[in-house]
DNA sequence: GACAGCATGTAATGAGTTACATGATTAA
DNA sequence: TTAATCATGTAACTCATTACATGCTGTC
């Protein structure tokens, strides 16, 4: 039984606690945004495909005059799960409208070139506000998951680490774009020249890193790396 | 004339010079994949549209027995691109399977949380393994684009950067993972306490940092923000 | 009693991936 | 001469987004 990950996403979030597909979309802007970003019809639509194939249950309530479904994991939703737990993942996907406008500075003004990056700027203060506010309510009351914390907690810190990157990286890219004449035909310049140096060097250290050995998928319907 | 996102990344790759659709493929691995991966076939659909609408040209040309096309940029296909360059770029998305994983550590094991962890980590070697060869291949003889080279050292250093934080934090993870006794139910224990209150703080340090002023986009077809 | 915003979805359309097909070239 | 890999696509299908529709709830 094959499923894509978006699946797998919602079933997870499902394993928690029953949701109705609203409480989903709200729920999933906090967390999941960061780690599988989709749309929010997305999450009136999968809980279906979870129930026709058994993974989970559909319950109509009353809700006003309206009827709402709130949706529950069964057995066979946990044991799927698990399975999927145990294989391995696929790679990281990082799409980025500015870096794509950055690639072809060349083709652009000066201006656009700062505006891609400045873009992505007030885009770690936008995410770090938001974040803030999380993290408050984590130290405040422990928020909706207290016993989760310890995931929480670990999971957080890899955005902020993102965050942080990329705001130190603007910083020093809006610097560097001001210095250039223009956007074209500068090639291998000084500084250029130094980034390039210092990225091969970073680089080796990161490639010999010794992979002390891969965590092999478990079970006997264990997927392919 | 709206244009997804993808058909920009196309026609900027044929802004710098003419190629079949088979050198886009190749090229795109190199360069376009880090800020938006794309599926191959969509390199032999998407000039296909740009013809369509006068951005681009196709020329058939003979190749061995068979034929290939070479696609061209227009005029239009470069005010167009200009035109976009001009206008506010949307936020970048990451998608992490690994993460995904990693959210929902307390519905697997410690190995399945260590091997969502050791797949980012083993995927941080892999990456600066290929990017090591094309770092070199610049300082040797200049690569394919010599006179981009202050854009492509730039977008290098970004995720270089991403790399390396990602890295560092595969490693602090898996310490931290090592040593929960389980994977449910810890909750708020003493490390989680110190992470959540240095996320804070940190948090609070990127939150306040003001925007000095957007840079606005240009024209009087800007795009909304 | 109207308007804003929350809650709960559906439908149409378009984007993107996987799988397939096949000719050419090179190495064993 | 077979096998592998490069080169060049197409087709089927699924995924995902945007736009729409509509009822409810509080508030001014």
């Amino acid at each position: 039984m094959e499923l894509p990950t978006t699946s797998y996403a919602i079933l997870g979030m499902l394993s928690l606690r029953p949701w109705t597909a609203y409480e989903l979309t709200r729920q999933l802007r906090r967390s999941l945004d960061l780690c599988w970003p989709k749309a929010e019809s997305v999450l009136y639509d999968e809980p279906k495909r979870l129930v026709r194939l058994g993974l989970a249950t559909a319950r109509r309530e009353p809700a006003g005059r309206r009827t709402r479904t709130v949706y529950e994991i069964t057995g066979r939703g946990r044991a799927a799960l698990a399975d999927w737990m145990a294989t391995h993942p696929t790679p990281p996907r990082f799409e980025s409208e500015p870096m794509l406008r950055l690639l072809y500075a060349d083709q652009g003004s000066k201006q656009d070139a700062l505006r891609a990056v400045a873009a992505l700027r007030d885009w770690t203060t936008a995410q770090a506000t938001g974040f803030l506010d999380q993290a408050e309510g984590y130290l405040d009351d422990g928020g909706p998951f207290p016993e989760r914390l310890h995931i929480i907690a670990l999971f957080g810190t890899y955005y902020l680490d993102l965050l942080e990157a990329t705001r130190r990286w603007t910083e020093r890219a809006e610097a560097e774009i001001d210095g250039w004449p223009r956007t074209d035909g500068l090639g291998m310049t000084a500084p250029t020249r130094e980034l390039l140096e210092d990225l091969a060097a970073r680089l080796r250290r990161l490639a010999e890193a010794d992979g002390e050995g891969r965590v092999p998928a478990a079970g006997p319907a264990a997927a392919e790396a």
